[in-house]
DNA sequence: CCCGTCAATATCGTCGGACGATTTTATCTC
DNA sequence: GAGATAAAATCGTCCGACGATATTGACGGG
């Protein structure tokens, strides 16, 4: 399970500019301008995860309570709920009087997650496809996909990623499945995508931006069965770039 | 996300008397002798979805913090983090000020529920099909069909829940794709379990317990495609007996 | 007798401090 | 320099407290 920042009303992610301040202020910030809603522990989870995908966290990255704590002037109780959830979804690990880590994918632990993501996505899809009545919504999936060609030009990898997720959450949410939104991994999936994003070159960078903007399209012309198989030809992509990736990448668990 | 009870390590079924004792020890039992492992808080929220398949707490039940802490032994903070746990896994419903309740699942919620839980249940009947090493898991699999038959037949429904979601963790742990494992939400499927089964007919669990069978069988013969099918036709039967029944069994969320 | 108003109660979300258990690190001795 | 010992760090759990809000019950008027 992965952090549950409100799918429905998903929202669009802010085009904040990277101020590149002291670390100290940066969650704090994260927190206060885009997760302003929800329980303490489910904002500073959601911060979290946002760190990951901004590169402000990397993965094997010890967290200590006393530092998170001041930092994000939250007590205790509070971050460990938050800690607790992202164990439960994969995103940290907690090993008992040694800390939290942000977690590390070994080259299994990526394909089994594409393995599993796939059939969620393609339902996703799907029901997007086949339950879309909003034209606003359609046009905004479009536009998503569009921003995402043109982050994936402009290099800005942490930006590209939040509106990424932002994509997938509005096509979740057009599907109106509930269910789906609880259990699709897409924090997980962001801690992957951060893990490989800045290892693969131009081409498959330009390539996984094209599918989002094929995939869009197929869903806002309501065509579910094209929705689905682009869908699974976007990971198949994937993980034919996973296949070309060095071993180096995905660090032994 | 549902309840991580270790899935890995799939635990028996213990074959305990259910005696009718003052509820108030009930839950505590159950997590001395069965949830022994594991934080606080694992073992409470294991031991709520438990009472949950056992009919012991039933959906739309109101859960107190103080009741819970003095009933479990526990401290407020770890009881929290259990719910929170919970609430994201949509087994319990947080409501400020109102306290927990045990959520409730309405028509569409089910039908969400099934087309997402039908993909990764078939994606775990694949992988186990074609994981399969071990002629011990294998056996256990096709006992626990077994078993299953016998228990629909004996009319112990709180049995026969814990033996299914045993049968699926093995499955799982067949499979071996720990992603799967973390997101397939075995634990909703038992809340919903625990909400129609009791409203289902003799020929509705017959079919039902006999899904399991064939599946152990496909499973263990190592025929993947069978496998992937015969789940299938398994969330089919189960769509068409919930057509069948009544609205009633699904009370407005 | 019914209904609206208002106080008392119940309950949650968060905080801060405390303690034991265990790992990690630093210090001291040889 | 290596090993043993002490100190520090860190987590998991518990307890008590406070504010905020919903629920409940009492009270009086119509």
């Amino acid at each position: 399970m992965q952090v549950h920042e409100v799918t429905r009303n998903a929202k669009r992610p802010a085009n904040r500019v990277a101020s590149g301040d002291a670390v100290t202020q940066v969650l704090k910030e994260t927190i206060d301008a885009d997760t302003d809603k929800g329980s303490a522990s489910d904002r500073v989870a959601a911060a979290i995860v946002k760190d990951i995908r901004m590169g402000r966290l990397v993965p094997g990255q010890h967290l200590l309570e006393p530092e998170l704590t001041g930092r994000l002037g939250i007590s205790r109780g509070s971050l460990r709920e938050a800690l607790k959830h992202l164990a439960a979804d994969g995103i940290v690990t907690l090993s008992r009087f040694r800390g939290a880590y942000i977690s590390t994918l070994d080259r299994k632990a990526v394909y089994d997650l594409l393995d599993t993501l796939e059939p969620l996505a393609r339902l996703a899809a799907r029901k997007a496809a086949e339950n879309n009545r909003s034209a606003k919504m359609s046009k905004e999936l479009r536009n998503s996909a569009m921003r995402l060609e043109e982050l994936q030009a402009s290099g800005k990898r942490g930006d590209y990623l939040t509106e990424r997720r932002y994509f997938y959450d509005l096509l979740i949410e057009m599907g109106g499945n509930g269910e789906l939104a609880r259990v699709i991994p897409l924090s997980r999936a962001d801690l992957f995508r951060a893990q490989v994003e800045t290892r693969q070159n131009e081409a498959q960078r330009r390539k996984h931006a094209e599918g989002y903007r094929l995939i869009a399209e197929a869903v806002t012309a309501g065509n579910v069965g094209d929705a689905d198989r682009l869908m699974g030809e976007h990971f198949a992509g994937t993980r034919v770039t996973m296949d070309q990736l060095a071993d180096e990448v995905f660090p032994a668990a």
